[in-house]
DNA sequence: ATCAATTTGTTTGCATGCTTACTATTATTA
DNA sequence: TAATAATAGTAAGCATGCAAACAAATTGAT
């Protein structure tokens, strides 16, 4: 029987610092896109949709690793503000397929600068090397334990015009 | 005015990874910790009421970087499942002192071996270097960033205790 | 000593993340 | 073809994380 977990120990545990990290991470982007009213969530779908247009509910929640409760709930906001358009399509009568309207088109354009700043302030306090390293630990990490997940993550692989 | 994020680079964003991280980490410790049904914030709790016995509300709080709304409702779910109790205390009338009951020790007790099974099932695609340098990058980032959260993250000080 | 500022705990309400369950639709396969 | 599976969207409900606002208690400054 392994003895009672100490302060430090959990202070240093990986799923201690990745929860802090992440509520940072959050914090700071909120922040930094507090004139574009966007969330991470958000920002994520709009991305998303700016590179796979017509996507049906179930493939972006997918392409994020949300379920597909939480993206339905992300979908009413982002529809109420008129970023997104909802249309049930005649091929299929249970796929939503889910547009980038102009605004929507405009706000995301406003929207990158301000995520630049977030992401440099969020990985200001790492060398350009520790920033790298980082990134390939956590990709290792999650794409290892992708089974782990409950949501799962899967790329839309969409042929679509690459609009970079 | 910067380019459009194209997916590629959205999923290699430390933003993106590490939602996506804390995801799994949470889900893994979910998992291996059915048979106590305790949650990584019901966790951090008790382990912190294990080290500090009587600590009052906000300081709990502060301890976990927990805003004290979300505190308060961990709370209430801890002491509807009898595990820790809460009283005010005659010196201060606006101070909670929270303690670990009889069964809350003996639950977390039981937590500490899936805590590990855990711990290495979210570190298995990792080498034990790997390991130590990812804790050490998100020890440097939410070190540095304290600031940034929104909720305060302060460690317990042996004083806390004294006053007992 | 008193008035103002701060702190503690609370409620309400929003966003994310999940589970279970349900309907409608499409796919499978017996 | 008919019965069954799986899938898409939705709803309700729980847990975490936050903001705004509030009452009660305490602290501080004048």
């Amino acid at each position: 029987m392994p003895a009672f977990l100490n302060l430090s120990q959990l202070y240093a545990r990986p799923g201690f610092l990745l929860r802090r990290a992440h509520q940072i991470s959050a914090a700071v982007f909120e922040d930094e896109c507090r004139s574009v009213a966007l969330t991470p969530a958000q920002f994520g779908v709009l991305c998303v949709l700016h590179a796979h247009p017509k996507l049906d509910q179930s493939t972006l929640a997918r392409s994020l690793g949300f379920d597909k409760v939480t993206m339905m709930r992300v979908m009413r906001g982002l529809e109420t503000r008129g970023l997104i358009e909802r249309s049930y399509t005649a091929e299929n009568r249970r796929n939503l397929s889910i547009s980038l309207s102009d605004s929507g088109i405009d706000l995301l354009k406003q929207t990158q600068e301000p995520v630049e700043r977030a992401y440099s302030r969020l990985m200001s306090p790492l060398s350009k090397e520790q920033q790298t390293q980082l990134v390939e630990l956590l990709q290792l990490l999650t794409f290892e334990l992708e089974g782990e997940a409950r949501a799962a993550f899967v790329p839309p692989t969409q042929e679509t015009v690459d609009l970079d």
